[in-house]
Parts: structure tokens; C-alpha cells; sequence
DNA sequence: TCGCCTGTTGACTGACCAGTCAATTTTGCC
DNA sequence: GGCAAAATTGACTGGTCAGTCAACAGGCGA
């Protein structure tokens, strides 16, 4: 409390933010109180107030600051000249890192707001739809140039893709998954296998990589 | 609600389920009062009570009706002697024709339970992961007769499965993607297509029946 | 030193709503 | 018809919290 105290006005803001990080992933956006976020901050409650005009500002700027930092990413993954694989494969490793950086924050980003269809999900629609439609671009891209097949719309492969990696999140927010070092690792490798190579066996060359053989 | 008003006594419990539906898809979860499902229902405030402890226990109930049936589903579609492929388009399709048939009950299950890690989704977490379990068991089996490959973990496929079908399902949900029938059959194709073939294109024979040439 | 502005405090208010309960009606049975 | 049990009603209570606001602190320029 002490740091808190002789902190730079300034960061107050950001404390601010980063507690309601902590509270929201621990209790859940709706069961935490603001009082919560003042009190895991070290600041009054009505601080809160001065930085934020309600408790639904403070996890739309968590939701934005943190989408757009993503966008961002894809659109520069986008750019680089890689196999649409690879791509796909950074995407995911970018998402997972998230997570394993920041837990709370990915927690609280898909708990309350991404799969929240109802309260944020809706309210944040268009930009969560922008990441999709990132991702079908590159799918259809690499459908055009023959390295996809065009068996699946882009926008369903990018819905399948980002639901699978979503899916895995959740497994580890649930804690219905083992997480660790390895485990982010698989969970790259099983995304992309999953999602580009298919489950099926096809008997000809597979990228040896990340294929193991019976 | 003279229709109501006459109904025999026991179709009430039922005609309060329904009404709970209607009201938890139309305004979430938390924003719904107990109020709005006995309006719904035509039905007086108290009655809610005389029938379900608490609106917690009114979700609980729509969620586990129907969890069951679908576990039901997977174990009977599991037992018939089909190639896997089948057995996951069995399940994508009895999870589609779910939403087809009461996309409201759908969206309430995966909103407020199965998507709402923090509050429901941890108490049914169990339920929900029975579900997992069953799908990853087919992995496993046509991995182990070799028709799966098995360069990803059952469980992750497992994930990668229902989160694809899920995450389609949110689209629907949230009006991202369009609906009706023939989209509802694209998507069953789609998943199975991505899932089990993979984007990626590989030369040789492709099952024909699914797969569109370029 | 004075006054001002930004930052900070936390007690308080007003609204909201889940759950209770005593009263009333309906049902089923003799 | 009469009576007990079950179903049904809706006004009311208690507790919870988001958001307000009046007061206070302290840095800084004049």
C-alpha cells in the first residue's frame, strides 16, 4: 500500500485497470463489486470514479486495449509472407502466450466479454467480428493460391480455428485442462495439426514435424 | 392465459421451464427477473417459488434436461458401428438440429452454462466434461483402429470438435453469421470437413462427396 | 502566503430484486 | 356438500451495490 500510496497520479489509472483485472477474473465481472476493484487497488472506491465514468467502462477498456493489440497482431502476421499454415500457427501462438502472460486478463477478455453473447459480447460484436473476418482472409487467400482446398467456407474455418483455440482457453481457465510449459506448447501444435491437417489419416506425406507415426 | 389459467396442475412446473427459456434468452441470465419468467409464464411471482428453490435452480434444471439427453445422443451414436467421420457428423448435426428446433433453450445452455466459466459453467463443469470425454473416446478408438491419425491428442480434438461447433453455434446466436436451412447443413458439412479432412491440400483422393473441386 | 486545481476519500442514497409468507382459491376425495 | 391438502397469489422485506457528492489533501504558480 505503501507503493500504492506514492505512486504517480498518473498510474492511478492503470492500477485501476489492472485490479479490476485480478477481481474480475476472481469473482466474475457480475459477483464483483467496485469496492472489490478499489480495495485490490488500494484506492478509494470512489477513485474509481474519477478515472472511469462506470464498472462497465472499466472492462470495455480491458476488452479494447487488449482486442486491438490482437488485431494489430494478425494484420502483421497477415503481412508477412509465410504459409497460410504458418500463419495460422503464429495466431495461435500469439493467443496462447496471451494467456500464459496474463491468465486473468485472457480469462476475464473470454469469460465476460468474447463468449458473453448477451451483455459485452453484443456490445463488442463488431470488433470481436473483425479478428474472425482477419483470419477468413487468410483462409481464403490460401484457398485462392491452392494451399487450402476449398472444401470449407473461410468463414467457418476461421469460426472452427478460433473456436478451437477459444475452446482450449477455456479448458485451462476451467482448469478442466493441465496447463504448463508442454501443455501451451501441444496446444499450439494440436491446433494447427487439428485444424490444417485434419484428423483423418491420409497415407501420404505428412509434414514430419509435427507428426508423430504410429 | 385462459388457455394458462385451466391448465392441469402438473404442466405448470413445465409451462414456468418454457416461460424461463423465452426469458433468459431474451434478457440473459442476470439481467431477468424472477418477475419476468412468472409474466412469461402468466403466472403469479410466488408460483416460481412453489416450484423451483431459486432461479439458479430453474437454469440448472433446463441445462441438465437437456445435457442429459445430449450425452444420451453421444453414447447411443458412439455404440452404432459407423466410421468415426460419422459419428462426428452424427453429433454435429444432433447438436445443430438442437438450436434448429429451440434455438432459445440452445442459447441459454451455452451462454449462461457451458460459456459462463466463472457462475455455471463451474458448477456443471462435471456434466460438461462428460460430454468432452465421450467425444475424445471416439479420437482415441479411431485413432487406435488407425482411420484417425494420431498426431493430436484425443482430448484436443475433442476440444477442437465442440469448440468448432460451438463457436458456430455463438455466430447464430449473436446474428454474426446468417441462419436457415441450407446454412445449417453447410455447417454440419463444414465441421466435420475442417475438423476431419483439415484445410490443408493434400493431392491425393478426397472423399467426394464433401470436398468441392476448385 | 494565498488560492486554485487536480486527485483523493468514503459515507450515503436510491433503485433494484431474490426470496418469504400469510391469505385465498382450486382440487380431489369421502 | 364439506373438508383437507395442494396450488396459487402478490404484497412485502431485507440486503446488496452502483453511482453520487461534499469534503479534504497537497502541489504549484503568483
Amino acid at each position: 500500500m505503501a507503493a500504492a500510496a506514492r505512486t504517480p497520479a498518473a498510474d492511478k489509472r492503470r492500477i485501476i485497470l489492472d485490479a479490476a483485472v485480478v477481481a474480475f477474473a476472481t469473482r466474475g465481472f457480475h459477483a464483483c463489486r467496485v469496492s472489490d476493484i478499489a480495495e485490490e487497488a488500494n484506492v478509494a472506491y470512489g477513485l474509481v470514479y474519477h478515472y472511469f465514468r462506470s464498472k462497465d467502462e472499466v472492462l470495455d477498456t480491458l476488452f479494447l486495449e487488449r482486442w486491438d493489440v490482437l488485431l494489430e497482431v494478425i494484420s502483421e502476421i497477415d503481412g508477412e509472407d509465410l504459409p497460410a499454415r504458418e500463419k495460422l500457427r503464429a495466431i495461435a501462438s500469439f493467443i496462447i502466450e496471451s494467456y500464459r502472460h496474463d491468465p486473468n486478463l485472457m480469462k476475464v477478455i473470454i469469460v465476460e466479454v468474447t463468449r458473453a453473447a448477451n451483455s459485452f459480447g453484443r456490445t463488442h460484436l463488431a470488433k470481436i467480428r473483425e479478428a474472425y473476418a482477419l483470419i477468413a482472409e487468410i483462409v481464403a487467400k490460401a484457398q485462392a493460391a491452392g494451399t487450402f482446398r476449398d472444401a470449407v467456407a473461410p468463414a467457418f474455418a476461421a469460426l472452427a480455428f478460433y473456436g478451437a483455440i477459444e475452446q482450449v482457453l477455456t479448458g485451462w481457465i476451467f482448469d478442466a485442462l493441465p496447463q504448463g510449459e508442454a501443455e501451451f506448447e501441444d496446444a499450439k501444435s494440436f491446433i494447427v495439426e487439428t485444424i490444417c491437417g485434419g484428423l483423418d489419416a491420409v497415407e501420404p506425406f505428412r509434414d514430419p514435424t509435427s507428426a508423430r507415426t504410429v
